[in-house]
DNA sequence: CCCAGGTATTTGAAGCGTCAACTGATCGCC
DNA sequence: GGCGATCAGTTGACGCTTCAAATACCTGGG
């Protein structure tokens, strides 16, 4: 029998920058949301949503495409999109060629919202990280951030062709 | 009248950073609550409480101190805490010297299902962070995620002492 | 022409986190 | 010694995300 999996364990370095990730990662989206609620009403995930709109061609983007821009499944577009609407911010049409599709659509209002809440998101989001790094640091994030997920989209090698599992 | 706010936008590399941490910062916690819900029936923030119970004295801390160690509420934590109990993993004690205190402890049970769990999560963290980084990024990461954390800590320069809000 | 299969989207229920209100217990000050 | 202040913790309601199931529409094959 194989030693299924010896643990390979984090050493002192490896383990210290894991908790300082995972603390950002806790502690970074919750003062995000924290300033848009306060200053605007919004979750940080519905702001993004209206930015990916007002970035698109006539403002429109189909709700499958709008998901995968914001990483998100078509479920909770559907829900967000719903609460969105209910604010006026944005209007769900379905696509006249093909109807399997929803076109949604940042109304003027919507647009209004984006452009008097960016300027303080913007504020937060230099204070809270990108004025913490120099420039060198700054690349260098961006580069390791591409690469976590690339590989977050890798699959498992896990996803074993059947009896190869790796013993690690 | 002052000019309110000059937008200060975002340059094209702080922008591309921003983004992938954004992304990131979505799409890697559901990645590990994916991998501990399959393996283990257990969220990425349950395995933290239970991890940080593991490395206590006694495997035991009072639920303002857990809570702080994982970055909670203490209403987060009674929830939560309410859940592992119920699964038998940890035991709530009120304590006996000063009765406000309520002491949470890891169970025999929940210490084998730490231990049974870790090597998988470990695996994961390296998978999709770890080893993604040389040695020299590793470091740099930790201290950049150090003066996240601080910013996060700092009070935005809004807390105004008295009559001083600048004018957004 | 109609049906099987695939894709896009919505819906509703269940679970988790947040917030605000509340309970209990200790401390300090008169 | 009693009373307000403060701190620890719990509770319940509400909102958001997820998951699974359902719907709606198109496409290709018989």
């Amino acid at each position: 029998m194989v030693p299924v999996t010896e643990p390979d364990w984090l050493d002192e370095q490896e383990m210290d920058t894991w908790l300082q990730i995972v603390r950002v990662l806790t502690r970074l989206p919750y003062a995000l949301d924290a300033q848009l609620v306060r200053d605007a009403g919004l979750r940080h995930f519905d702001f993004q949503v209206l930015t990916q709109l007002s970035q698109a061609p006539a403002r429109t983007l189909r709700m499958h495409e709008l998901a995968a821009q914001v990483s998100a499944s078509s479920s909770r577009i559907a829900h967000v999109v719903d609460r969105l609407e209910g604010h006026g911010w944005v209007h769900r049409e379905p696509c006249a060629e093909d109807g399997r599709f929803t076109n949604a659509t940042l109304t003027d209002e919507g647009w209004r919202k984006v452009v008097e809440t960016a300027p303080g998101h913007v504020a937060t989001v230099r204070r809270l990280v990108i004025d913490t790094m120099s420039r060198e640091e700054l690349a260098q994030v961006g580069s390791i951030g591409r690469r976590i997920l690339q590989a977050l989209d890798s699959p498992p090698p896990d996803a074993r062709p059947t009896g190869t599992r790796r013993s690690r």
